[in-house]
DNA sequence: CGCTCTTAGTCGCCTAGTTGCATATGCGCT
DNA sequence: AGCGCATATGCAACTAGGCGACTAAGAGCG
């Protein structure tokens, strides 16, 4: 039910339709924790009868009407709860491992050398689209309000990752 | 059916029972995608009906009788198929970096930095083990077999996503 | 004798998440 | 007038996977 608190998260930080948080997990939160249109609905209505949050409907004109959901004082609690609950880690399902792992079973090894390329762009744009947000938002990272130190810090373990695959790709490539 | 391309790579490595299966799940296998035994049993029953995989019974003494299942050669084909298709950078999921994001919301800082401590930890702990497995395995890294190649740079994945995640940890509790 | 552990495998319930489809409205383009 | 696009919300069918419980037989221990 993890995707239950990453809307306790999301709608903490600022409440939002069900539209406007599908695009924010198409963008910052989702860098995260991933999620379709569909899906946030569905949770989002099931949230809504277990209380956690509320619909406020708004009007609009020129476009659908919308509800606006904000989070609730029970929705404020469950996110304390969920924040004070130990982590563990998270083991690493990778099917591009898995692949390596049977890379001598490949009958075409420069196909599968183009793939790992792709692979490294990806992970090189992801990279920059980070490295932006941390410069357009905290060019300084000595000097954080409390509000920004997590968000920072999440961002940061984003960067971690990138870079740390596209070092993974650049050894693959060399071998 | 990611699930099913890891018991495919699995067994073309070596033939194993279910039972099998699982324990190898559990060591190294699993380092990059886990399952449950029952999850295998389920999944490994499908295959047997789609030919990927067949089952040959075995007596044994002093302990039930186990079905070893090997590849065939419709499982291989298999395999290459997908060795050939591109595998798209999975999108990072982490809970813990959604619970970075909320960090201000959170009530008790130590109880967080007791949990970060311990998620670092972990790492070290799985650290441990990839760096024993390298050491054992491949102590000569220049100079591999065809088929130590991909499992080796596979663990070198293993190795420097922990050795991230300790990185990370450590900037965290240092901020 | 009962207890637990290991080996070996099965059944069923449930949730999360994917995929595809449906339904409105209004805007701008051609 | 027709088309696609953005806004806005959903339902239905399905799959993968998690979790718990269960059977069954021998091994070792006290």
């Amino acid at each position: 039910m993890a995707l239950e608190h990453a809307i306790l998260v999301a709608l903490a930080e600022r409440s939002a339709s069900g539209y406007d948080l599908a695009r924010r997990f198409d963008a910052s939160i989702g860098h995260f924790w991933s999620a379709s249109h569909q899906q946030i609905y569905k949770v989002l209505g099931r949230m809504e009868g277990d209380k956690l949050v509320e619909a406020d409907l708004v009007a609009q004109d020129g476009r659908p009407d919308k509800k606006v959901y904000s989070i609730t004082a029970a929705g404020h609690d469950e996110l304390r709860a969920w924040l004070a609950k130990p982590t563990r880690a998270e083991a690493l399902r990778s099917e591009f491992a898995l692949k390596l792992r049977a890379l001598h079973h490949s009958a075409d090894r420069d196909a599968f050398i183009a793939d790992v390329r792709a692979r490294r762009s990806e992970h090189a744009a992801t990279l920059a689209v980070y490295e932006t947000s941390e410069a357009k938002f905290y060019p300084n990272p000595t000097n954080l309000t409390d509000a920004e130190v997590g968000p920072w810090l999440a961002l940061r373990g984003g960067i971690r990752v990138e870079r740390g695959g596209i070092e993974w790709c650049d050894e693959i490539l060399q071998a």
